[in-house]
DNA sequence: CGGGTGGTTGATACTTATCAATGGCTGTGG
DNA sequence: CCACAGCCATTGATAAGTATCAACCACCCG
């Protein structure tokens, strides 16, 4: 097992790491400070179970209840090790080379686009089962800043090694299609919700997004999910302003149209966002 | 050669044909009279010179002076046949289920998701070269609907046929990649636009967007591109309003930035535009 | 205890939508 | 050839939505 388990060097770009921002009220992000970041070649622990990531079957990791239309593929049982990252921390730089594909196995993060300015455009959150930057191992070079959000566990493959196994099952070519598809469904779907909706519809969609993608992975039972998002988070994935953000969930509480404390947030009332979102 | 020369069935969404929407400037999308559109097996006329999907190398027309990377695959010959369709004709519905892949001959187009209400997002503008829907002989169902802002021309290959090519060919996992990263690339540039950006910015990203587009495909030279969209394409791009759109147009013309005339743009002060973008 | 982070609130300014009226242009039918 | 109807663009007045600024409070953690 001739693995690499330095981390990827990262070229410091200072000029991000606080990002000088508009307000106090930007979340400072870290840079990785490599003696903070772990790499175990320990055995997976076994989130694996809610991972969507299960139906590519690249991960060594066997305890996987779920089944799957895609569970006839044999197990590729690829070589990978696993890294837990600080919350803050960068993940991933733009530009930044990597011979590795990482999935993610716990915790929150977020991919998005920083303007030199500082402004700050949140593309999408990733959880548990999420590929890290563009789903395929043949374009090695994210485009996008992934930063951890909480602590985050990551699972890395070599893509060398998932390239070749792929290659060797045409089928596979249908998966990633999927799993791209999606990605790019919720793209769209963010872009319709910034283009076309007002702070109110743009933020109830989140919450109901959030919700229904952490239901469906069985992250979730009730209607209560963990929320660890500041609202500087919520501002930038919505383009608003943390200020805005913070009016506009205050009516939605006043509203008793959700509830949020300890970092929890639970919706009373899905008709009625489903409502605001409709507009 | 036995090819389906019908036009995929269309299941009228009638509630979208005159999409009702909410000001008299909307522009009337007429849903496809089977008989305005022309399918021809006549030889393809040879805008493949400047046409991007050259690359993929799965179109029977032979007129093809560009060099490219990728021009070492040998040239497929797929079938392919000819579609005329009539500006403000709907090209593909959401939810069509369609046998066919199809590549932008000549003329514009745009795919958008348009809300019950009638609001409308344009997602993308396509071009000669530009692959109809989301590129990939896997999934034969668009979410979008794509509409013909002129009279454009179509190549359609059977999804299945480009399939089987496609899966002799492991290179074509990259190409297939690239295409999509490029997409992919472009939609998160939008999603920065509508979230980070003003009006004015968004404008003059967009304006900058296609100039360089059609530049890079050989399409312009000089700083004047043919320009047959009107503001409520642009409105309906940038999330803004037609009345709005016309205001920041007259601005910018009457800041010299750009000269709109006779459904033709030139760019005047290209600096002045980007430095708006960056604003 | 003090400092940093995160959230709330109110006052004000800016950006954009909405409404309404006008005029140019184009294609069509008498 | 003219009249008319749509479509498209422009402009001004007003309203709504958000940003910006500033002050304050609550909390956590060293």
């Amino acid at each position: 097992m001739e693995f690499d388990l330095k981390r990827i060097p990262i070229e410091s770009e200072k000029s991000i790491v606080n990002s000088s921002g508009t307000s106090r009220h930007q979340l400072k992000i870290i840079d990785g400070m490599p003696s903070d970041v772990e790499d175990t070649l320990a055995p997976p622990k076994y989130y694996c179970a809610t991972c969507p990531a299960n139906e590519l079957n690249i991960c060594e990791a066997n305890n996987r209840p779920r089944t799957t239309a895609f569970q006839r593929l044999e197990n590729l049982h690829l070589n990978s090790y696993e890294q837990r990252i600080p919350a803050r921390r960068i993940i991933l730089h733009p530009k930044e080379y990597s011979e590795h594909m990482s999935i993610i196995c716990s915790g929150w993060a977020f991919s998005a686009i920083i303007l030199p300015d500082g402004r700050k455009q949140i593309l999408s959150f990733l959880h548990s089962g999420d590929v890290v930057s563009d789903v395929t191992p043949w374009m090695n070079m994210s485009r996008k800043h992934v930063v951890a959000i909480t602590d985050v566990t990551l699972r890395k493959f070599k893509c060398s090694e998932v390239k070749n196994s792929f290659s060797k099952r045409v089928d596979m070519f249908e998966i990633i299609t999927k799993l791209w598809a999606e990605e790019r469904a919720q793209a769209d779907e963010l872009i319709v919700s910034l283009g076309r909706r007002r702070g109110e519809g743009r933020i109830a969609q989140l919450i109901l997004f959030l919700m229904k993608k952490l239901v469906d992975r069985g992250m979730v039972t009730g209607q209560t999910m963990m929320f660890p998002l500041r609202q500087s988070h919520i501002a930038d994935a919505t383009g608003l302003t943390a200020v805005h953000v913070s009016k506009v969930l205050g009516d939605f509480q006043r509203k008793d149209l959700i509830r949020i404390e300890n970092r929890s947030l639970a919706i009373l009332n899905a008709e009625g966002l489903q409502r605001i979102v409709a507009s």
